[in-house]
Formats: structure tokens, sequence, C-alpha cells
DNA sequence: TCTTGATTGTTAGGTAGCCTAAATGTTAGG
DNA sequence: CCTAACATTTAGGCTACCTAACAATCAAGA
């Protein structure tokens, strides 16, 4: 299919030393996401699911899909948010199977409160770059998002 | 301190509006990253810790601070890497307390192994980016390390 | 209509990786 | 020596994943 991916050396050596490079940086940036996390507040996992949540609903299935876990993953999770007052669960109108997880005003400010914590700790780290690293940063993020697509859904 | 830090609002805003996209890709890296792994192979932490051990042996605490993980994690994963036939402890020439951990002949080889496939599967989605978009990505991975170092050890 | 297979979600049970607290042994300074 | 600091392991607990098995509902064809 691709011939750049059979050939023994050549053009090859040059995507794989990037995929080993960007292996390593993203080692590093789990570790540093973790760093964000708080003591009393909303865990990274749980901040993500509430974020993609609108007032419509969205389906337990959708939200497992969208954070990359299976079913039962999601549905945990969505337990635990519903304990904690900050979403809820109502039954799907069109599909007695399903169910339509809301996101609560309480859900709505504590994903605010998390955002703005997070977003100021890690703007302090980024103040300390110079402009050309922020810009090759922000040029950056797209591909990364792009990676995810290319990788193939799985 | 940091003036851009204190200010209500204007050249703060952009910094924080890179912070907030940062974490929604790294979020997305996370996933990505996850998609790598395969069943019988090596898992990620398993073969990060297997690429920092030298012949000549690293510390449970040093392989503790550069996983950014506490010691008692280190352990446990040391542990399984020795019944695994992958690494070594033996106990340290100079410090009776401490412990060496070496990597194996067979260690060394299943991180060739898991290195080469996983760097082949992430390479197929990089062969699908625009040499635009490798460059950008390339530029940026030194940026992303040092956010690390600027975030602070914690 | 009625049955059958696919779909949606939950429950049950298990694993991996992380944590803190407490125990063990070693070193080094007064 | 005696004590404080240090390196590691053990013990116990948590969270976020997973698969397998179950219950309910839908949809499609005999």
């Amino acid at each position: 299919m691709n011939p750049s991916l059979d050939r023994p050396d050549g053009d090859n050596s040059g995507l794989e030393q990037l995929a080993q490079d960007f292996r390593e940086a993203m080692r590093r940036a789990v570790y540093l996401v973790r760093r964000l996390d708080a003591d009393g507040e909303l865990a990274t996992t749980q901040l993500s699911t509430l974020k993609m949540l609108g007032t419509e609903g969205l389906r337990v299935g959708d939200i497992a899909r969208n954070l990359g876990v299976k079913v039962p993953s999601a549905t945990e999770q969505i337990i635990k948010l519903e304990r904690l007052g900050l979403a809820i669960r109502r039954p799907d109108p069109d599909d007695s199977r399903a169910v339509r997880v809301v996101i609560t005003d309480d859900g709505l400010a504590a994903v605010a409160a998390a955002d703005r914590r997070r977003n100021a700790k890690l703007a302090g780290a980024l103040s300390k770059l110079s402009d050309v690293e922020r810009a090759r940063l922000a040029d950056a993020l797209p591909v990364i998002t792009r990676i995810g697509g290319a990788l193939g859904p799985e």
C-alpha cells in the first residue's frame, strides 16, 4: 500500500524517528497533564466527560466513543458524576433502550472552576516560553489532533 | 512576579487560550498513545522503565523520579519486570541500602521489538500527514518537553 | 403478529498503576 | 555508640480500565 513502509530503510527512517520522538514527548506530556490535577477537584476524566455533555443530552455510547473507552467504563464515570450532582441520566424519548446524559448547573460551574484553575496553572508554565516556542506549540496542536484520526478509529 | 499573570485580562487571555487548546490536544494524545498498546506486548509504563535502564544499573529512586511516580510504584514495576526476566535487581556495591536495577538481554530484545512495532504503527499515521504538518510537529516536540520543566518539579 | 437477532445499557468480577503509611535495614554525624 | 536521615519493600486502598453475562427494547422478516 504505502511504499515508504515497505522499504528496508531510507525514507522510512525519518518517519520512524519522528514517531519515536513523538512517543517520548507524549510520555512526558502525560506526566505533565497529571500534574495539573488537584485534590478536591474534578479528575481529568470526569472533566472531559462533563465537557462533552450538552443540555440536549448525550447517549452513553457516544460518550464512550468520545472518550475512547468501552461503554461500561463510561457508565461508571456517569454514575459517579450523577452521585456528585453534576450530571443527570434521563430516558431517551426516541429510544427506550437508550439514556440521555445531561449536565446540571452544578456541573457547569464545576467545569468552569476546574478549567480556570488548570488553565491558569498551565499558562504559568507557558509564560516562561519564548514567543517562537509558543507559536510552534500552537501550530502543532491541530496536527496532533489529526494524528489521532490518521491512526484509525480501531 | 510575572505581570502578565496579574492582569485581569488582556495579554493573559492568549496564554489561557493556548493552555486550553494544549490540554485538549493532550487529552487526544493520551488516547492516541493508548491505541499503540498491543496485547501480548510490554505495557507503556514497563517499556518506559526498561528504556531508562543501562547495564551499569539505575537506582529505584532514580527510576521513580524519571517516571514521575512515587518510589513504591516504581518498585512494583521493577518486580514485574524481574518476574518477566527483563530486568534484574542487584545490590549497590557502594551503598547497601540501595539497589541497582539492570536490564537483561531479554529486556533489550523486548524493548527493541516493542519500539519497532509501536514506531511502525505510529509512522503509518504520520505518513498520512503533509510535510508541513510533520515539520510543525517536529518543531513542537522540544517545546512540549520544556513545558514539563517549566511547570516545576512539584 | 411473532419471533429472532441486533442494539443499548448496566452489573459483576478482575487487572494495572498509582498512592500513603508503616516496617526493615544501612549509613553517617555528633 | 546512638540517633537521624535515607533507600527500599510491604501492606492496604483507590481509580480507571477491561471482558463477560444479563436485561430491556427495537426492527425486520416469516
